[in-house]
DNA sequence: AGATGAGCCTGAAGGC
DNA sequence: TGCCTTCAGGCTCATC
C-alpha cells in the first residue's frame, strides 16, 4: 500500500481536480470497507465544495466548505483512478468500491481489493484533536517541525529496534515497511539498533537519509508493486530504485559483496545488508 | 514499554 | 491444470 511518497501522489493529482470543485454524484457500492459507511456519508460529500485536498501522513484529508473533512486512508491496496467521466462506459470493476463525480464531470474511482481502507467524515476544527491524528508523530519532510535533534530525542526515547521504531506512525509519521528498510540502508544503520543508541549525528544523518528516499520516491510518482498506481493510470517508478527492499540474495550496492538478509521484525519483512549497516 | 499474534480481506506466486 | 500454502505497501486490539 501506499506509504507517505503514494499517498503523497495522490493528493497532487487530485488538487487540480477537486480543489474549487464538488461532488454531483456518490455511489457506494458496499456497505462499508474496513469500517461501515455512516448514513451522512454521501450527504456530507455532495452537499458543499471542496475547499483544499492534502495529506497528513498516510491519510488524505479532503476538506469541505460547510466544514467536515473527509479522512481517506488506502490501506493496503488501495488506489485512486482519475478519469473523465464523459464517453467512458460505466464500468465498475469488482473492487471500486466508491465512485465520486464531480460537477465537471471528472469520475474518481476508489478501488480496493483487500479493503483495508476507509472513509470517513470528521469536522474539520476537530481533526487534530481526534484519533489518530492526535499521536502522530511530526511529517518527516517538514524541516521545521523535525530537526535532527528534536527526531534524536524522541529516538532516545525508544528501547526498541529501529526497524519498530520508525513504523511507529506516533514517533514519525509517514513511513511504512518499504521506505524504512531503505532509509536505514541509506544510513547505513542496522535495523536491529535500538534506537535509543543513536548519536545526535547518526539521528541526523538517518533524518537526511529519510527526506531523500521520500523526496526521490514522490519524484518517481510512488512505488508500483501490486496494486499502487498514479491516479492516471501511470505506474509508480520507484520500485526500480530499491537498494535493499525485495532484495534479498543480492549483492549490496554500497559494499559490492555482501548479500542482503531479509529478517522478520514484528511479524514484517526486513531487508539489510548485515556488512554495512551498524 | 515493547513484542507478538490475530484479525480485517483478496490475489499473486510458488511448490507439488 | 489445479490445489494448497504463503505472503503482501496498514492498522488496531488483546495478551504476555
Amino acid at each position: 500500500m501506499p506509504e507517505l511518497p503514494e499517498v503523497e501522489t495522490v493528493c497532487q493529482a487530485l488538487k487540480p481536480v477537486l480543489e474549487g470543485q464538488s461532488f454531483r454524484e456518490v455511489q457506494l457500492n458496499r456497505e462499508g470497507l474496513r469500517y461501515p459507511f455512516t448514513k451522512d456519508l454521501s450527504d456530507n460529500l455532495t452537499r458543499s465544495s471542496i475547499t483544499q485536498v492534502t495529506r497528513r501522513a498516510k491519510y488524505l484529508l479532503i476538506h469541505f466548505e460547510h466544514g467536515q473533512t473527509l479522512v481517506w486512508h488506502l490501506g493496503m491496496s488501495g488506489c485512486i483512478i482519475i478519469e473523465s467521466s464523459i464517453n467512458i462506459p460505466q464500468e465498475v470493476g469488482r473492487h471500486d468500491h466508491v465512485l465520486l463525480t464531480t460537477s465537471t464531470n471528472i469520475r474518481i474511482t476508489y478501488r480496493d481489493p483487500r479493503r483495508f481502507g476507509f472513509l470517513m467524515i470528521k469536522p474539520s476544527d476537530q481533526i487534530q484533536n481526534l484519533s489518530p491524528f492526535n499521536t502522530l508523530g511530526p511529517e518527516p519532510l517538514d524541516e521545521l517541525a523535525l530537526t535532527g535533534n528534536i527526531f534524536h530525542a524522541s529516538l532516545s526515547r525508544r528501547a526498541t529496534p529501529l526497524k519498530n521504531a520508525l513504523l511507529d506512525q506516533n514517533l514519525i509519521a509517514g513511513l511504512g515497511n518499504i521506505y524504512v528498510s531503505e532509509a536505514l540502508w541509506r544510513a547505513k544503520l542496522s535495523p536491529l539498533r535500538l534506537a535509543n543508541t543513536l548519536s545526535v549525528n547518526e539521528a541526523s544523518l538517518l533524518l537526511r537519509e529519510i527526506r531523500n528516499v521520500l523526496k526521490e520516491a514522490i519524484a518517481a510518482g510512488g512505488s508500483t508493486l501490486r496494486d499502487h498506481k498514479q491516479p492516471d493510470g501511470n505506474i509508480g517508478y520507484f520500485q526500480h530504485s530499491f537498494k535493499v527492499y525485495n532484495r534479498h540474495s543480492k549483492k549490496c550496492g554500497h559494499c559490492n559483496k555482501a548479500l542482503i538478509i531479509k529478517i522478520v521484525q514484528s511479524g514484517r519483512s526486513t531487508y539489510y545488508c548485515p556488512y554495512c549497516q551498524k
